[in-house]
DNA sequence: TTGTATGCGTTATCAG
DNA sequence: CTGATAACGCATACAA
């Protein structure tokens, strides 16, 4: 069922069954119905293909996130569906694994399939590498820091966590051990790291390097895995801040199995506010960025890179709000 | 960059390019060779709406979920998109927002973006609804019933509640609470309520209509607000089955809102075994269904019927265990 | 206001 | 084993 199938039948041109369906002026109202007419009776849709062959956009952009089975991802990927929605975009999701290769491979992918620009999860791929792609539209998302080459919608790494930290001082905490992954390069880790040592700083604290549990993944079980460790020091930890709420749920389920109670114990907060952070047992004290900002503004940079390509690369800090709930007060 | 361009710089026929770029055989050692080398030094990429236009095919499956922000989806997606790459597709995500609309919109989507297959879950659409595009390969995922018109991957949703419920009595529950949806039509809700009944039946105790707590939806908030109305009431709940683990994690948080202890007071027990569900304080007891044998046989069933449209529709339905933790010991 | 010719980049077919 | 030619379905430019 093609263009020409539909001119057969409605007794006109291809051209203007075209004309019709783009919703171009010069088409007179009768035959414009005629050929509607045409395009029920026959079931015709255009041909994304061949329209794409022709104009060389495919109205799709790519998300490349770790993992979108993650309730951090899932939702961030849920925001930049909407947004993309709503200026007549496609999203296409690809997984990454959380590796420099597969994040590499996401933006190999999204030139191969054509997608009109990239919006790019990356958390370990990093300035050193060779990203030759500086001229397709790619909108850096999250943690990693590219020298400004890119696009970037960065997450308010270090004075949330520096925020988070204060916070816990506040409450009473001296002894507050962060619960992250390993400290090289330049990015969400060691940023929040930053932001940790600061308002450590800041209060008047001393830091004690012996307080960094390094974690394998960003998951729960490593965070279960960092909370037995917590639990088995000799000296007590009255304060914890996880790198993410994912991590920090598996905490508080690590110390819950070591008899250590949240709040009264060891004060617990996290990042991200995960939609099931306010429903933890206790609930979740939490760096909350605002994750449709941070979308709207990634889907706005793509869009409006695809419409000028030269425009210099922007950079954003999403802002945040401390969500203070039960594993603190 | 076409693969004419690609051809000169080779000094063979853009046709050889092609055999080459798709590993057709009947091409010679050297020739192959230079002209790898020439695709290598122009940086040519295969322009996929071309091929499309011309063989048909996408090389893309849709998946519509009625949100990925909802850790069931999100892993589902995960496995599907797994599944999909070892075939060699990838996968495209589309919200539905658990509206019938969103669902048919799918379809159509689908479609219109020429994807070769689309996975539906399906939570809205029902048999009655008027589903015309059965010559297009669609694979129903998940609870509604279409009368097996379509391929469908359906949860264990009877056989799983009902062993759930039957492990309360087991443990010894008597006052058996459902948190669930309404129960009209065939469907993800009603099928996991016949279970319920069933193992009622089977262990020998009445079914009490007021122990049906509805939903408005299949949220955390949704289940929340379930506790609170069973922690007013007079006669105590010894167990509940939660229709869902998003669901059950706000009913735990809302009985530990209202003073109830779980399992002593109230034992609880949910369904999908979503990836925080060992993590919760208590840890939840829920059925667990095989997400990996669904994913794979869906995008099994899709591949298969872009190969042979004509094959009459399967029905499968997913295996499943309980995991028996902390909310029901 | 409508129609005709042409080409987008690829692959199927068939001839060399 | 390699190459010429003709589609795939649509949109641009221009003619009528």
């Amino acid at each position: 069922m093609t263009m020409s199938d539909v001119a057969r039948l409605a007794g006109v041109s291809k051209m203007t069954v075209s004309n019709v369906v783009n919703n171009r002026a010069g088409v007179s109202e009768p035959v414009r119905r005629r050929v509607m007419e045409a395009i029920r009776q026959s079931g015709y849709r255009v041909n994304v293909s061949a329209r794409t062959l022709r104009s060389g956009r495919t109205g799709v952009i790519g998300l490349a996130v770790p993992d979108i089975d993650s309730p951090y991802f899932g939702h961030l990927a849920s925001h930049v569906i909407d947004e993309a929605g709503q200026r007549g975009f496609h999203v296409a999701i690809e997984e990454t694994g959380a590796a420099a290769t597969g994040e590499a491979d996401a933006i190999a992918h999204s030139r191969t399939l054509q997608f009109d620009g990239l919006i790019l999860s990356a958390v370990e791929l990093n300035r050193r590498d060779d990203l030759t792609d500086a001229d397709y539209p790619i909108v850096m998302l999250g943690e990693q820091d590219f020298g400004g080459r890119f696009d970037h919608v960065a997450m308010p790494n270090e004075e949330g966590t520096k925020a988070a930290t204060a916070h816990l001082v506040d409450q009473g905490c001296s002894r507050i051990a962060i619960v992250t992954g390993g400290l090289e390069g330049v990015n969400m880790v060691t940023r929040r790291h930053e932001g940790y040592l600061a308002a450590l700083a800041e209060r008047g604290l001393g830091h004690d390097p012996a307080l960094h549990f390094a974690l394998a993944d960003m998951s729960m079980e490593a965070g279960w895995d960092a909370a037995q460790r917590i639990a088995d020091r000799d000296r007590p930890v009255d304060g914890v801040v996880a790198v993410t709420d994912t991590v920090a749920q598996g905490v508080l389920r690590g110390l819950a199995d070591r008899g250590l109670r949240v709040p009264d114990d060891v004060r617990l907060i996290g990042f991200d506010d995960i939609p099931g952070a306010k429903f933890m047992v206790p609930s979740l004290s939490t760096v909350a960025p605002d994750h449709g900002w941070m979308a709207a503004k990634a889907v706005e940079l793509v869009a409006d890179r695809i419409h000028t390509p030269l425009r210099p690369a922007g950079q954003y800090v999403a802002p945040f709000k401390l969500e203070i709930r039960e594993s603190t007060r």
